[in-house]
DNA sequence: CGTTCATGTTAACAGCATAAACATTTGGAG
DNA sequence: CTCCAAATGTTTATGCTGTTAACATGAACG
């Protein structure tokens, strides 16, 4: 599998633009406002997304954005996308570094709290929007989809003469132990290190070779 | 170990009070926000407190509530703190009706992510505070105590005779283990299904007997 | 009986998301 | 090329929020 860059299409504006002067129309302001975004949220904990201030900083008004995002939650669903797509290409690069088996999903598991370490507050937001939104509009939205990869990633380092069930449990274990040990760092209550989290992660036994 | 109830306690004021008439002074307005906190926190997932709101439904005025904690933070912190002897206790129950071993894990794990799953908002909430409160005060807080006892709990349910650092990366991986899981759920990505938590949890194989 | 202190009140402020009305720029059709 | 419509920006206004300051009440204690 190739790792695919499904980031932000930040797409040069009609005529140019970037900048130059005072312009009415800010050229693409839905892409920079995600950008801006993930920007704010990058090395934070807690997701905290202000639209005046993010507005000031786009040196925009802050109902501009409205142009472009019905509401506040529209575009807290973006950035949860977003951040979503680049784990999502994270994972696929560890899995494709590394072998199946338990080598395989050791390397999953490290990269996944590796990457949630370094994104805090991305983390939270994708668990926080997928969790309002996926259910509350029944749609198969894309942010689904991407969960799906996530799993099959996961379920990729199984060894494949199992039962579906078995296999279904342990996925579920599996995603549940990398999840819950990222969570818990970010919440301060164990200290990150990764030799550490290598030996939590390897400790799993679920019929994986 | 006995079953501590940690519970907030309300206390009679002085003179009776309860209700009578529109008092000027209300009794024990901390213990009723407090109260009135957690029964709002009760069957909710995320965790959202007005003080306003919050202050309308005890009948008395938004800034009243600043008399008794010095902003909503506190408010937030107490009633996290709340929340986590509840959980606690359960937790003691639970390890109390069973012995260690595998078992007594799966029994502790059981009640962990039901709990969770029956108090969402106080879930989040206790983990959200305790990650900012802990940190920023370097005080051996309540609930760092708290959280140490339900450390405790779960490092009982494995074999005595495992080297301590063997010891301490199981419990760990215990902890992210059901922790993980009830995130999980919580943010909708897995369907609560006790007999499929039972299975998962018990899958753990970490010299536990 | 009177003072003091804890605890309540109302009024005010800044910041928030958001809606409505107005302004400007862009792009396409005649 | 011109003109009109749609897209995208701005200003203004509304009702929410947490929080502070100044004032009021009542209970406890000498």
């Amino acid at each position: 599998m190739n790792v695919k860059d499904n980031s932000v299409n930040i797409k040069e504006s009609p005529t140019d633009a970037s900048k130059e002067s005072g312009t009415y129309h800010h050229g693409d302001l839905r892409a920079a406002a995600i950008a801006a975004g993930m920007e704010k949220f990058g090395g934070q904990n807690h997701p905290d997304l202000g639209l005046r201030a993010l507005a000031r900083e786009l040196g925009v008004s802050a109902t501009a954005l409205y142009r472009h995002f019905p509401n506040k939650d529209a575009l807290l669903d973006a950035l949860a996308l977003e951040a979503l797509n680049q784990l999502g290409a994270h994972q696929a690069q560890a899995a494709q570094s590394v072998g199946g088996g338990r080598e395989g999903f050791g390397e999953m598991g490290v990269t996944y709290v590796r990457w949630a370490v370094e994104h805090p507050a991305l983390v939270r937001l994708i668990y926080d929007r997928v969790g309002k939104v996926d259910l509350a509009a029944g749609n198969p939205t894309k942010m689904g989809e991407a969960f799906y990869q996530l799993r099959a990633g996961i379920a990729a380092t199984m060894s494949e003469d199992i039962s579906p069930e078995h296999r279904a449990t342990a996925t579920l274990h599996a995603w549940s132990l990398v999840h819950g040990l990222a969570m818990l760092i970010l919440d301060g209550q164990v200290e990150y290190d990764p030799d550490m989290i290598r030996k939590v992660v390897t400790l799993a036994d679920f019929g994986l070779e």
